[in-house]
DNA sequence: TTAAATAGTTAGAATAGACTAACAAATATA
DNA sequence: TATATTTGTTAGTCTATTCTAACTATTTAA
């Protein structure tokens, strides 16, 4: 089995594969809060297990079997996410730490059984989808709030970012996922939306409206 | 926090204080499948800690420290084991690896869920007794069936033992907790016992029978 | 297009936790 | 009690993962 370690590195990886599109050192250590070394030594590690395509000071190559490995971490985590919220009544910004430990627990049938109490979902509680066993993500087509225009109504259906401070921000302003919200106005200057959802009239900064994402 | 390591020695050297009240280091060694020199360095560093008291070639103390930190550990194994057959259907069999992991997750919080989600219960699913949040464990009051007579009924409470095969074997019988167990005659030679419950009538071994806790 | 800044690498060391080989103490047995 | 057996200990090694210090390649910008 590889180590709880191995596993980190590679949903990084995996992330970073989607979200940056270039995979680098440097971007590893601070999503790890490891030195550059470290990953340097298990960059290459990963490599001779059939994980990555690496070439010194090059940028790194995710293979298939890496790819596949990390979304069934990625899986264990957002099913994980999803029971402690549906099923244990946790909210969706106490989550995180939890499934972070879950998700390297080794029993196929643990996992698969959650899938099933839950019903098959598709999205963790955050709207980010959801592996399927076979390692196939569903793709989303969000646009993100802040493209929105004024006069539109769009329902918030995920997020772009999920830490603990922006969950907390959405709680305060009771921003929740299926909420339909109307773009009343947009500030020219600054891009801040001024918004109204749920007899709620809030004011969001361009930052924010980037990161809520909205069919 | 202390390593997964750490965790699983001080809960073996826990169950060992209480089922054998001398907890030397071959026991540890067997328990936990290690070599004798990987306890003997363990067991320092745990003595460092505060975890026990140790003198060489003398038997090992678990301090006050030690009893509650096992204790807590157990708390999460059990209450895990509940949760997964009463919340998640799964058989009493088939717990033990995945609580096994889930006893080193680290959150109270996920925890006490739990045992709020199962109503405080008292017991695991094998009738082993969970520690409450302070450490305090209840006793148990049972007898084994092996010390039973010929003519009683008792009733099954908890497992003196609860390996894989035993749990099978027990499900291969249908024995559960709470079956009521009449006992009908013990062969003097072997004391094998004929037992009747639920419309079943079966011969256990003496071996069996000293694993069945029953009152 | 060269110098400065950034990114990546190597070498070498530290720690945790495991091991084997060799030895010493304690206990059981003849 | 002397010896054999069991149990515990020490010394030294190994692997995984991390680190710092020193260095090299690549990229950016003057």
């Amino acid at each position: 089995m590889n180590s709880q370690s191995i596993e980190n590195y590679l949903k990084v990886i995996f992330n970073q594969a989607i979200t940056t599109d270039e995979v680098n050192t440097t971007g590893i250590a601070q999503a790890l809060e490891v030195s550059l070394p470290s990953v340097n030594s298990m960059v290459k590690k990963l490599a001779g297990m059939g994980f990555l395509e690496y070439e010194k000071y090059r940028p790194l190559k995710i293979t298939e079997k890496g790819r596949q490995m990390a979304a069934m971490i990625i899986r264990k985590h957002r099913l994980t996410e999803m029971y402690l919220v549906e099923k244990m009544g946790f909210g969706w910004e106490e989550v995180h730490d939890i499934a972070e430990q879950l998700e390297h627990v080794q029993s196929p049938l643990f996992f698969d059984r959650m899938d099933e109490l839950l019903g098959y979902p598709q999205r963790d509680p955050h709207g980010s989808p959801i592996p399927n066993k076979k390692g196939h993500i569903a793709t989303l087509e969000y646009r993100m709030l802040a493209d929105c225009q004024p006069g539109e109504k769009v329902v918030l259906k995920a997020l772009g970012h999920t830490s603990d401070a922006f969950l907390k921000y959405l709680n305060s302003k009771s921003l929740a996922l299926g909420v339909e919200v109307e773009v009343i106005a947009v500030e020219v200057y600054d891009r801040n939306m001024t918004v109204v959802y749920d007899g709620h009239r809030e004011v969001l900064s361009s930052l924010v409206c980037s990161k809520l994402l909205v069919s």
